[in-house]
DNA sequence: ACGAGCGCCTGTCGGC
DNA sequence: TGCCGACAGGCGCTCG
């Protein structure tokens, strides 16, 4: 599921719990089952198994899409990538059919990893700032200022829309929400990004802010056989609405492929020459 | 530095 | 009906 909304979701929902679900705060590990090994990175298998036990879930927080379990030493770090989702579940509950990993509590509850394309990762390390150095800024961080933001996308000549999905660039965004931002923001996904002007930057960084609060705001967007309650599907302006009349000035939406991702934009609201409006 | 192509996986959907 | 390709919220790699 996850884009930056759909982890915060996650982030939000297993610290919260529910009247039903306990929170995953607190939590001592009694033992874990790994059922795709290749689910975890490092350290080996074994030793990954191994180390978990006895370790207790101190706070839980987010870079980009990484997901951070602090536990008392080490952090339990894991991206969900394509299809993967972290859930408490009681220790009753069968085996669901995509269970990749299953964290078991002494207090009769697991954390499950459960993950369909087999995509999503776990690493279990002392040393997390090594696996997040390479990302790009948050951006919901107010310290990334529209001026700051600008002098990026000038530092680069790229099409803007890859430029943007690079977590290297920023961290958080993917598909969905960059075609929906660029829509938001009037800006065209061929743009080279250091052809934007100054005011386009900042209507930009408003719409990245915008769609992705209002993602978190709907709990994250549900799509195909994943669904955790979000809302944000039914909010989509452009993204999956190819030859539907775009919300603002009708023209039928169209689809290209950008960097092998599929595309969707206005050719009128998100001009191929430059700003608007 | 940039962009294209491919691999990693499983599942669904539309066309023939 | 059954098969087959296209495609799916991501990312790391190679190559030119």
């Amino acid at each position: 599921m996850p884009e930056l909304p759909e982890v915060e979701t996650i982030r939000q929902g297993l610290i919260s719990g529910d009247s039903e679900i306990p929170s995953l705060l607190q939590q001592r590990i009694a033992s874990v089952d790994l059922f795709w090994p290749r689910t975890v990175v490092s350290p080996d298998p074994q030793r990954f198994v191994r180390e978990l036990s006895d370790r207790e879930i101190l706070d839980l927080s987010r870079r980009g899409k990484f997901l951070l379990i602090d536990l008392d030493r080490s952090s339990l770090i894991f991206h969900l990538r394509m299809s993967g989702d972290l859930s408490m579940q009681p220790a009753a509950a069968p085996v669901q059919p995509h269970d990749r990993l299953q964290i078991n509590f002494i207090s009769g509850w697991n954390l499950v990893f459960n993950d369909t394309r087999k995509f999503g990762r776990a690493w279990l390390t002392d040393n997390p700032e090594k696996l997040l150095v390479n990302l790009g800024p948050e951006p919901l961080d107010t310290g990334l200022t529209p001026d700051k933001f600008y002098a990026m996308l000038h530092s680069r000549s790229r099409q803007i829309k890859p430029l943007l999905m690079d977590q290297r660039f920023l961290a958080g965004l993917g598909n969905i929400y960059t075609d929906e931002a660029l829509f938001s923001g009037g800006i065209h996904p061929l743009r080279r990004s250091d052809t934007l002007t100054q005011p386009e930057a900042e209507r930009l960084l408003v719409a990245i802010r915008e769609v992705l609060q209002q993602g978190i705001l709907a709990k994250g967007a549900s799509i195909d056989w994943v669904y955790r309650g979000g809302d944000f599907q039914n909010h989509f302006q452009v993204y999956k609405r190819t030859g539907s009349p775009c919300p603002r000035c009708g023209t039928p939406i169209q689809r290209i492929m950008v960097g092998q991702r599929s595309t969707h934009f206005c050719p009128v609201c998100q001009p191929q020459g430059g700003s608007h409006v």
